[in-house]
DNA sequence: ATATAACCTGACCAAATGGTCAAATATTTT
DNA sequence: AAAATATTTGACCATTTGGTCAGGTTATAT
């Protein structure tokens, strides 16, 4: 009989099966989107996952088989949230709003999940070899409804012409990404310290009105 | 007595042992670039750059020895038209100027060099661990005298005042490098075909304009 | 022409890697 | 309490990998 078992009878308490599984693969998730935004697909090794999660590497195995399948249920979590994130965009009629609610969403998530847009950024940058399917259909889709948004607000004079809506977008979510996938670099610049969270509530505001001034609207 | 030196020496050629060597650290560095671009560091194997630069293995290390120090040379050679294309932002007083021929030297260098920017993205995403010197050094005081004419502009009343000056340089420096570094989802997104030139230079001139009015100058 | 130095490459090796498996332990069901 | 099911993990294995090296070829200096 182990320790542990010892300890938690005694206490009258046991893990159930249940609350094992679904602890233990969060761990390991949490874990490998680490090592995953650091090292990408290939770079990453099982042991180097099992470490940061600090479990037997045989465990990562016996959770999720292998690698592959692994990554592909990281990224699938990401998605979960890049998603949220893009929803507030159609959330709002007005232009002024539905830019700065969705810069702002996809600044906090730069913020809160650095190692998941990094993960992403691998995938794409390696060709999107994993989510070519997620790319030419859900991702599409949803920037095709952004694309006709942001082209009738150019009919209705509410905001310039901005030529293809695509360009747009494509500055939004590389400005807003950069503060995760280049924090590194952004840490240098800032004298080698880390963005306080006050500092980053004053580059969103920052990077909120050049989005809106850069389709003619004042903020 | 081999095949290719009767063909070489039956046309009275010879390569000398100096373009023998420039040659093949020229195609050895081209074809690392692609592998490093698509794999990083960690996940590409010299095998891999062997079989692109189509040499045998052996040569890889005979030319450039490990595969780090093959590494840091492409990000050096990478280093070198990053810079050219940074001293177009310092050759004109106007800000209009200013603006609008970096904004194009980095989107011509996006579109001439995708692989460079994605070994550099690469580098950064995970930590920078090769290019620590050059980003607290050479970048850090490129950036800080960037910084300066901006603030500059801003006194003149020349542009709007856009709070921190590096949140305009991380803009421009994000949303060109998204033309090479996502280039897989830029086609996806363009219905599934590459942007031709025509295209391209359409969406630079967007990104030129977007980048003007960002801080109130009127294209 | 001969010696010397540089280039070239297949064969090889130690270490690392993704993955398997059997045996042990823990929980749940009957 | 015993049987059945699920978790845990160290030992193990085939393959891949970065790197070496000896022996050959090619260019150049004398």
């Amino acid at each position: 009989m182990s320790n542990k078992k010892v300890l938690v009878q005694a206490r009258g308490i046991t893990r159930s099966k249940e609350r094992i599984r679904e602890e233990n693969e969060l761990i390991i998730l949490i874990a490998a989107e680490k090592v995953f935004a650091k090292h990408g697909l290939k770079g990453s090794t099982t042991k180097q996952i099992a470490d940061m999660a600090k479990l037997p590497k045989s465990n990562i195995h016996y959770y999720f088989h292998t690698k592959l399948n692994l990554y592909r249920c990281v990224l699938e979590s990401i998605l979960v949230d890049w998603m949220r994130a893009a929803d507030t965009f159609n959330k709002f009629d007005e232009p002024r709003e539905a830019l700065k609610y969705y810069v702002d969403a996809k600044m906090n998530l730069s913020r809160t999940r650095p190692f998941g847009s990094k993960v992403w950024a691998n995938e794409i940058i390696s060709g999107a070899p994993e989510m070519e399917e997620v790319l030419s259909s859900r991702l599409k889709q949803w920037v095709d409804t952004c694309v006709s948004s942001i082209n009738r607000w150019v009919e209705l004079k509410k905001i310039v012409n901005v030529g293809d809506a695509h360009t747009l977008l494509y500055m939004i979510w590389a400005t807003t990404q950069h503060y995760a996938d280049f924090d590194y670099q952004v840490m240098i610049l800032n004298n080698g310290k880390k963005l306080t969270d006050s500092e980053f509530e004053e580059k969103k505001q920052q990077v909120i009105d050049l989005v809106l001034r850069s389709v003619g609207l004042n903020p």
